[in-house]
DNA sequence: CTGTTAGCGCCTTCAT
DNA sequence: ATGAAGGCGCTAACAG
């Protein structure tokens, strides 16, 4: 059972004051020997320091300098395919910048996301990304409030002022829809969440515009689902859209487009035969199976990337006006399939 | 910009002293009204604190307890979708217990694991959870004997003394072993990775000695890939087991899975006329397509909880004899799916 | 060049 | 019932 060892057993061990090896240490951190300290001292104390296994204590030095080195990130579901990626390239881009991650889901309830901000607050976060949810609106003005540096991805809430990293939804759903119309669908069909979140709500816009640009304005329909049970209602839709003649449908995330296809095919039609389908995100499944649809990559690692760019330059208290950037999709690409399975 | 209230702060504002503040507080944290304070000072001392909206600083609180509440959790890869289930479960739990959870990701790589469990240690987690990777044996050792609290999960490292929950893998792959061998398949092959890790090993031997008993010894072939860079090596394996007339694959991971399954379909040929399959975790597309295979799902909650379990006990320092949790493999299914797609 | 001093914010004896 | 003092481990500023 080794005690942990501080700076101060260095000091004792090696002959020196603890601020002389803090001094080395730090230095030493930034890469150089430490200059203006005698060279055999400065060997001295290191390797003692090695010697003893020393470990820098954070918390003290997070103490000291009021800050945490942590970012806490709030996502609906850190399960959900699309956030998880995200979440591996913030971790990865966090190792950069010396942050770690405290990660935290919402599950869509503006009730957990109060209480997921709180403890993270109270834990000294540096900052704090989140994909906000309905209804959250008052928390994310609180945090700003608080003057604590925030990023919103994915989402924004209504009138929000910061900064945000989010996809150029509406665009996306446009294009989405033509390829679609270019493959001689009509009647398109889409599905979206009954949730006023603004992605959401982008995306119907462009599913809209396209739709209304191809003269096809009376057959826009988007059919909403409550986020949680869905199964059952998209069941019924997919049945009430083969009495419509529905002949395309376009998802509005990959999570609704998995139980859409899924109850497709549980409802006996196939794809592309019964339904030409559009949806975001790529799936494993579209890697295995042979499936014709068309759909578009987010750019995970942008979402990632520029997000933690943008806390990391809030914390360093870099002056920054409005951020908002908007991601465009990456790829937009038509399975070219064949149908074997 | 309000700069952060202290206990000196509400001190001086209530005319009390610092360790009257920080004594109530403390206190109220338990819940019951701090006794032995005088009721009004309470009362007085609390009311000045909302006032000032006091944050008490956790980083120095941790400083002085050398806690800080926080739990690491490190993966091979948070976007597997095997480990972020768990991660979202773990998180739920995390929140009975009033922790938080730090993750960190691998990617296999030990060199990657002793740095996250030096961050993870330096900023003072109560314990660490892990899915330990090939050559991690010192850095396992090494937590033991600094006297982290530790638990292993999904596998171990050989010779591993301490605490850990795993899946019962070599039941399961010769459960998935026998039912590709009922379904009449006698050239079944396996793939797997070279990497050596117990869990992989234990399936491995399950599938040998479910050949073994059904008089297939002599079929036996397992294809060892590299974990990285494995596309192009899968393409090659198919192809020579088309020529060795194999009529069935089991994969050792999910993710070799949907690989093997990609490269089956991509080079022409199709599940299950072509060969059967049978693999680890549901997937995503096992919804969507109605493909014929055997699958068993891994209790991702109870890997969990039961993680969950062990770390908060071995934190609170309740006396453990080695707890090894041995998890069943909770369905074990076949598709019995149309190939409509 | 090297060492000392003085806290960061909190909590826990030990006096009063 | 309350306050004063010391210290957790580290570091910046200030002597020596």
């Amino acid at each position: 059972m080794k005690t942990k060892v501080t700076i101060k057993d260095i000091a004792r061990e090696a002959g020196v004051s603890t601020a002389l090896v803090s001094f080395v240490m730090t230095n030493l951190r930034g890469g150089k020997t430490a200059y203006r300290v005698n060279k055999e001292t400065t060997a001295h104390i290191l390797r003692v320091a090695k010697e003893l296994d020393y470990q820098p204590n954070i918390t003290a030095r997070n103490l000291k300098y009021g800050k945490s080195g942590t970012i806490g990130v709030i996502f609906s579901d850190i399960s959900n395919p699309f956030f998880s990626e995200i979440a591996r390239y913030i971790e990865d881009e966090s190792w950069q910048c010396g942050y770690s991650i405290m990660f935290g889901s919402t599950d869509e309830s503006s009730e957990k996301l109060g209480k997921l901000v709180d403890v993270f607050i109270s834990r000294g976060v540096d900052g704090l990304i989140i994909v906000p949810c309905e209804g959250s609106d008052e928390i994310i003005d609180s945090i700003i409030d608080r003057n604590i540096p925030l990023v919103l991805i994915d989402r924004e809430t209504s009138g929000y002022p910061g900064h945000s990293v989010v996809l150029n939804n509406a665009r996306t759903a446009h294009e989405l829809t033509c390829r679609l119309i270019a493959k001689g669908c009509r009647k398109i069909e889409m599905l979206s969440y009954t949730m006023s979140l603004t992605n959401i709500r982008e995306r119907e816009e462009g599913y809209r515009l396209a739709m209304q640009e191809a003269g096809l304005a009376d057959e826009i329909i988007i059919g909403r689902l409550p986020h949680h049970d869905t199964d059952a209602h998209v069941d019924s839709i997919v049945k009430m859209a083969v009495e419509r003649g529905t002949d395309a449908f376009l998802f509005a995330t990959n999570t609704l487009a998995v139980q859409g296809m899924s109850a497709i095919v549980r409802n006996g039609y196939s794809i592309p035969e019964d339904f030409e389908v559009a949806c975001f995100d790529r799936n494993d499944a579209f890697g295995i199976f042979d499936v014709e649809l068309v759909y578009v990559d987010q750019p995970a690692k942008s979402f990632a990337a520029e997000s933690m760019k943008s806390i990391s330059e809030l914390i360093a208290g870099k002056v920054m006006n409005r951020t908002r950037i908007v991601l465009e999709p990456q790829i937009i690409e038509a399975g070219t399939f064949r149908s074997r399975i």
